[in-house]
DNA sequence: GAGTGGTCTAGACCACTGT
DNA sequence: CAGTGGTCTAGACCACTCC
């Protein structure tokens, strides 16, 4: 026999998987759907949270239960790396026309780029291995927050990383005040010399950690994409890499590969 | 005043970050943490679902509650793509001594595919839209399972199609017994005269529904990758489309994008 | 059999939302 | 204020693992 808290589980995924309950719809309250399975109440919070578990549900202190409607998805293309190129050389002036983020996700002026933070750091194992240079290696760091203007939560928090001495002969570039960079990171390195060959980005996908949860605003059963962008010049040297976390429920990535022609 | 679940979660994460707790190690009993807190258990109970849902803990029925390790990670990458299609065109001998997925994940032969069904099926809404076709067309469908030899669990659920009218020319296509197609789909296209152009892939996650959390094996506090791959042929069609589900906690996707050269 | 986590009860009181 | 979900108690009994 079925334990009780998936039984009461199972019916209200089969009533809201039938359409019987649309997003936005709300449950019964605790009380009644324990009175109507005949369990207690901590029984049927068993049974809720399965389902909120599973992304299905939202809850509401002091307002209810209700149905999720899916969020608006940004979309993330590998596209934009080829874009960002052909740009970087372009005219200050019709670089500063245009962000890169509106092109990359489809969406228009209305997103906003907050510059959190800017500094130097030290190479920790994971970054030195992936630079190839030494751990403890400085570095320039940003951090920052990409955010949808007509919703308070960010959907995307990024940490980007260049290695200090190779990037120190353009002084613009460890210049707070020049933040943000016209043109992009492509554009700067492109004052230094530096040319793109490729980009490699490794993406994973794993429940937020509560710091995580805060930031992005993710309400129980979401996951988090996490994307690191390495970005190597025509000499083969790691010169970029970002570290980009990403709310799970709202972000489809699109990958494009281009196959050699027989 | 915190909470006192979240206090008794707040101890234990923070011992494991620490290393107080390495991977593998049991935690106090339920009862013991409880007297040790002053709290019931069941308040015991709510700070272990907590640090269960971020994916840091493991519960054993019997056993004990422990400290998770990380699992071992396959890597895909898109370099597969291009592997795919230049083997596509050798000999069938060579082509039947390796298999794609070996290849693609970096793991040897040990590698399984086990083929679970096969059949046509007909095009939902989203298959029509991406295949550009009208909905209700017949399509081939196989539904396999890619595993590691040395664990039960899968690591890949796989719903692949292809548009029966394009592909009954070869008959061998529509051959159940012909399975697994030797040299994969690539090469099967190629006797239709099918070259593709461009492979595209689109990624997003989300916490597992129980189906996929009882065919993958997962366990609480894990997501799931959901990936749909369309290729596309010299004529800009849509000729195949996959739809993977990926375990979040074993898979790492590597996706390389060459820039063109200035 | 001893020890562990899994399910469930029947309540109490608190915190938040809306009227 | 009434109604909702959030936290917590103090226990009971079951199911599983290991010795």
């Amino acid at each position: 026999m079925a334990k009780a808290y998936e039984r009461i589980a199972d019916e209200l995924r089969d009533a809201i998987r039938a359409g019987q309950l649309g997003p936005g719809d709300r449950l019964p309250a605790e009380t009644d759907l324990a009175a109507r399975h005949r369990r207690s109440v901590p029984t049927v919070r068993e049974a809720l949270r399965l389902l909120q578990d599973e992304g299905l549900i939202e809850k509401q202190h002091g307002r209810g239960t209700f149905v999720r409607k899916p969020r608006t998805r940004v979309l993330r293309t590998n596209l934009r790396h080829q874009w960002e190129k052909n740009r970087a050389r372009e005219p200050e002036q019709e670089r500063l026309r245009t962000g890169a983020t509106e092109h990359a996700t489809g969406l228009q002026v209305n997103d906003l780029v907050f510059h959190a933070s800017y500094g130097e750091a030290k190479a920790d194992k994971s970054l030195a291995e992936a630079f190839g240079v030494a751990e403890g290696t400085t570095l320039v760091e940003r951090v920052y927050r990409t955010r949808y203007a007509v919703e308070t939560a960010p959907f995307a928090l990024v940490s980007s990383y260049l290695i200090r001495d190779m990037v120190a002969e353009n002084p613009d570039l460890l210049d707070e005040t020049k933040e943000p960079w016209p043109g992009g990171t492509q554009s700067q390195l492109l004052t230094l010399g530096i040319e793109l060959d490729r980009i490699e980005e490794r993406v994973t996908a794993h429940p937020p950690t509560p710091e995580e949860a805060e930031e992005l605003e993710l309400p129980p059963g979401t996951s988090v994409i996490v994307l690191r962008k390495i970005s190597y010049d025509t000499d083969n040297r790691a010169v970029e890499i970002s570290d980009v976390t990403l709310p799970g429920d709202r972000t489809e990535m699109l990958f494009t590969t281009h196959l050699e022609r027989w």
